[in-house]
DNA sequence: AGGAGGGTTCGAAGTTTATCGAACCTTTCT
DNA sequence: AGAAAGGTTCGATAAACTTCGAACCCTCCT
């Protein structure tokens, strides 16, 4: 556990808590390629390298692009691991902003 | 209380409960326009012109829209009454569909 | 019948979002 | 140091979504 507050996420910009928008929320979530990443995401963390994408054939570009949009939302955090990157779902950010709502999407059939 | 299906909403086509997808509910809820028109009908039944979108400088074909990816998503039933329409949530479907998935979204914030 | 109130649908135009390759950055390995 | 692995960012193009006005449809009212 660290001590650090939420969003000491080094190298990349993660929106605190607090600035969490549920449309933008909803919206990350509405793609299907990015709700299987979170769905992978569910039991913890996953090194990008092993994260597999529902379309294999995307440009790496592309696969950055998806994470990135889940970042920005708050979804997801990714921060550097070696020389990847490590990226895990920010349950309790969302669970406090949002009760009820990822584990109803994780739960949807 | 109506004897017939869910589905059997006369003119405009509306998604049969079955049909309904995750990705598809969660791109109607997140738009603001559309989220507030969901907010809107939380407590039952409301006639179109009765309905005040969050930008009330929109063209009516542009209201029309709105109306017509919740429905299509199967968020809302949208019914001939008089000589306009009566919207209201499909509550049942979805939350048979997306159990708390509804009551998250409406209760958040 | 004719008109007005309320909405839907269509096509065009404007605005976002997705996708790709190229360039670049860091970390690890040799 | 140099090279390879793993990613991000940028700029351009393609695809999707939004918005609008015009045309059209119904229903109620006179």
């Amino acid at each position: 556990m660290s001590i650090l507050p939420d969003t000491a996420s080094p190298d990349l910009a993660h929106p605190q808590e607090q600035e969490l928008q549920l449309t933008q929320v909803l919206f990350a979530l509405s793609d299907p390629g990015r709700l299987d990443i979170v769905r992978q995401l569910r039991d913890g963390p996953v090194e990008m390298a092993n994260c597999n994408l529902m379309d294999p054939e995307v440009a790496k570009s592309t696969k950055s692009h998806l994470f990135k949009v889940l970042r920005e939302a708050g979804v997801i955090r990714n921060i550097p691991k070696g020389r990847g990157r490590l990226l895990s779902l920010r349950r309790d950010a969302l669970d406090r902003r949002f009760p009820g709502l990822l584990e109803a999407v994780l739960n949807a059939n």
